[in-house]
DNA sequence: GGGTCATGTTTACGACGTCAACATCCGGGC
DNA sequence: GCCCGGATGTTGACGTCGTAAACATGACCC
């Protein structure tokens, strides 16, 4: 990883000519030390999961002093509290392109049915494809507050939308409408942690699928039922 | 807290007559170190949460150095294990307690039906009674090892019990029966944790325990659908 | 009654989060 | 073109944490 890469792929500034001797890093200012320890952050808690997102080792990764972080954030907590939107944003992105690699079937039906599917398949994948990081996104210290993940909202409604298309195509009764986000999310959420931290965590990968499966039509089941 | 407290309600031992003027440990050993410390580190996670579960401190308030700690835990991480052994305690008996708490109704159908919604209820009311003990039971440091825990295993089969009897009164039928345990544990593990560390924090009493009601009304009705 | 081993204590080390004081240098006003 | 102020980074220090090594105490067995 160069020093240039960063979360957003903003490039920091560049004053002067750049020392091609030693370019990595003499100059006195970096130029985007915020986005460089987010980015370092947040490789520390793909790894290690939220414990591991220590303010001094991404600054020493970055090739900072470790006070240099206070310049940029409140203190270790709101670190940490920039990975969990870079958590949210994953796992928002991860939701996304599960829903978009449903192929159209022809019947509406089948495809809203199997979008919706698709949101919970592709939450659970984030999830094992990248324990550390949903983990951290999860974290009670440094909780979101409202209003400060537009990616979080962006899942969230998401989530609204397949259900609203799932009573538009007449699969949900109006009936089991309200209440439907918590009581899909929830199900969810819950088989991530409970593989991930929890009893199910000794099930290897066919196992783990297959409860998973399961999960998903119970839900569906019970949602949808007339 | 007195010094003779601890999480078993064991007394430590008493020998030779007891110094009235000082019996506050004046004593070189302790006696029940290991479960005084326990209890004082399962006082912290109540309070703080995993991260409040401090060796040093939890050493502190049972008047003894820290290293003393080191005679009875490998180190933190097992301190921190045995406090989520009792948190498991906590759980399993919470659910323990709904379910002993349904009222006979005379018909049978009824209470096997009350008796397993009672239990989903336990699970989720010892997590928003004791919050910094659940998010402890679940902690991915010190993941809980096989057969290391009584409690785990006995709520666990509680919630087999249930669902066996549930088939055997022809309320959920045989064809449903297989990985119902992951199904229906895990939505009620995700609107916990929902609601402790996540977007469903901001709901007040009265929404969560409507979600709650909700979630169960779905898990039901997927898991006994015809 | 004396020795032995479990159980506590003291001291020390490196890592962490954080603060205060100091250094560097970018950019705007003369 | 120069200079100065504020933004940005560094150094050094403090208290806390987990942990290891060396030492102290005393319960129990022969």
């Amino acid at each position: 990883m160069t020093l240039a890469a960063n979360a957003n792929g903003v490039n920091f500034r560049q004053h002067g000519p750049v020392d091609a001797n030693r370019n990595r890093r003499t100059r006195y200012h970096h130029g985007d030390l915020r986005n460089a320890l987010i980015s370092a952050a947040t490789d520390l808690a793909r790894t290690g999961g939220p414990e591991a997102v220590v303010l001094r080792e991404a600054a020493r990764r970055v090739g900072v002093s470790a006070t240099a972080a206070y310049r940029h954030f409140d203190g270790h907590g709101d670190l940490l509290h920039a990975v969990k939107l870079q958590a949210h944003a994953g796992l928002a992105a991860s939701m996304e392109r599960a829903a978009a690699a449903v192929p159209p079937s022809g019947d509406e039906r089948i495809d809203t049915d199997r979008r919706f599917r698709a949101l919970a398949h592709g939450y659970v994948a984030f999830a094992m494809a990248e324990p550390g990081l949903f983990r951290t996104g999860f974290q009670h210290e440094g909780t979101l507050r409202t209003n400060d993940s537009p990616e979080q909202v962006r899942s969230y409604s998401m989530l609204t939308e397949a259900l609203d298309d799932l009573v538009a195509r007449g699969l949900m009764p109006v009936s089991r409408r309200p209440l439907a986000e918590t009581a899909a999310w929830a199900p969810m959420h819950g088989i991530c942690l409970l593989i991930l931290d929890g009893p199910l965590a000794q099930l290897d990968e066919a196992a783990r699928s297959e409860a998973v499966e399961r999960l998903i039509d119970v839900v569906m089941g019970g949602l949808c039922r007339p």
